[in-house]
DNA sequence: CGTATTTTTATTGTCGACACAACAAATGCA
DNA sequence: TGCATTTGTTGTGTCGACAATAAAAATACG
């Protein structure tokens, strides 16, 4: 072994070798460990996964079909830029799914979907309180994602995961740069969510929902406001 | 050449095959020309397109991302089967983006949208007018399509899209063996979508967008009651 | 004759090598 | 010096061949 972060080969079986590294490279991404514009060298990371160039090019393409990488033809390929210009489509989309899919959990929700909700809350209580955002981020997702299980509609579940994969970069990109005031409040908004969610309480579950994702809509906007970054940033 | 339809050679340039191949192929699922099930075989496909198998098994893995084909690690790969058990969830999903991408085509619309979706709608009177349900089924989509565009919100028009091109291949389905009795109901139903929308009119668009999905769904809806098909094509 | 086991076969997953395209550097010319 | 042209370099797009795998066929065995 060369060194512990870059090399991870060994024996694996025959088709695991795309999904690794489509996983690996899914999960730089996000966490933008793999800056937006970072160049994707394919012989690179042919040597990184002791792969031939072959599987690499495969993650690559599914990538590619998420809109997470972009490729130049014949010459490079690059991971995304996040879209600065299109936040306010993408934060109604996220809106009108963040509602649509918990008004859809109120209505079709299980005592199993509300026994796995409240775990991945709890989780996130766990990350507020240790106040760490990554971690939040993280848990907040798959809290949403839960609930939109809950809801039964893979059409929406599968929208609405698209759209937090994609909100995920945003999201980092502000709260890792904000980490004093964490906020609590969400928790609370949650726990909200989940008492409508048990109560089959569809209007109740849609008027939080609008709330919750007014709340973060407008949180993310006050750091743009406050940052100068989106400006630099613009594509060319 | 040995046939018409099979040989599709030539000079091309350098990364077309890909994309000729992934167009081709696509095409053809939504169109049913590959029913549900069918086999794909790259060699064969190779062989069809003067093309080594990589390129084709890029074209393979983006149509798999879309869920357009079903790979079987290691055996075959298929043409996915079509989903008639989540089918209600379906018709949410879709009514829901009838409603959304119609109300912000209300807001955002501009003359040129207006006007393209004029020139759409025009042809799609004149296929129902022609009887000719294949292409009323294609031109009804892309009217619906440039809608969503005037609607400005790139996320809504990805999803909407992404859900006709999975309905098609019902329609079709269904569409093709009752071509009796063709709808001329949604030629005037579109005009008045038209209308409330250049008119900025959200409310009756929204109303309007209802109504003609779940005329829509009604009438598949029928149609699948008056059939057998869908409980022999369960998935084992 | 039916079942378990081996062999064959068909097709996928992976590899290393090469051809080509776009950019960069170097060179020639005015 | 300024610009056009040639050459070099880098990294992608494509190819043909090989290895692995799982189903089907053939064989052995009760």
């Amino acid at each position: 072994m060369k060194n512990g972060a870059e090399t991870e080969a060994g024996g694996r079986k025959r088709g695991s070798g795309v999904t690794l590294v489509y996983d690996t490279l899914r999960r730089e991404i996000i966490d933008l460990k793999l800056a937006p514009g970072t160049p994707i060298d394919e012989a690179q990371l042919a040597e990184r996964f002791s792969l031939s160039r072959t599987p690499i090019r495969e993650a690559l393409v599914r990538l590619a079909a998420e809109n997470l990488i972009t490729t130049l033809t014949n010459r490079a390929t690059i991971v995304s830029q996040i879209d600065f210009l299109n936040l306010s489509s993408f934060f109604d989309a996220l809106t009108l799914m963040y509602r649509v899919t918990t008004r859809e959990a109120a209505l079709n929700r299980s005592a199993e979907d509300i026994e796995k909700i409240r775990k991945l809350q709890a989780e996130f209580a766990r990350s507020v309180a240790a106040r760490a955002p990554l971690d939040m981020i993280a848990t907040n997702r798959e809290f949403h994602v839960a609930i939109a299980r809950a809801g039964g509609n893979k059409y929406f579940t599968d929208l609405f995961t698209r759209l937090l994969d994609e909100g995920q970069r945003i999201l980092r990109l502000y709260y890792s740069s904000f980490n004093d005031a964490l906020p609590r409040q969400y928790v609370t908004e949650h726990e909200d969510m989940i008492a409508a969610i048990e109560a089959g309480d569809v209007a109740r579950a849609d008027a939080l929902a609008v709330a919750h994702a007014d709340q973060i809509v407008g949180q993310i906007r006050s750091y743009i406001s406050a940052d100068r970054r989106p400006n630099l940033d613009l594509e060319l």
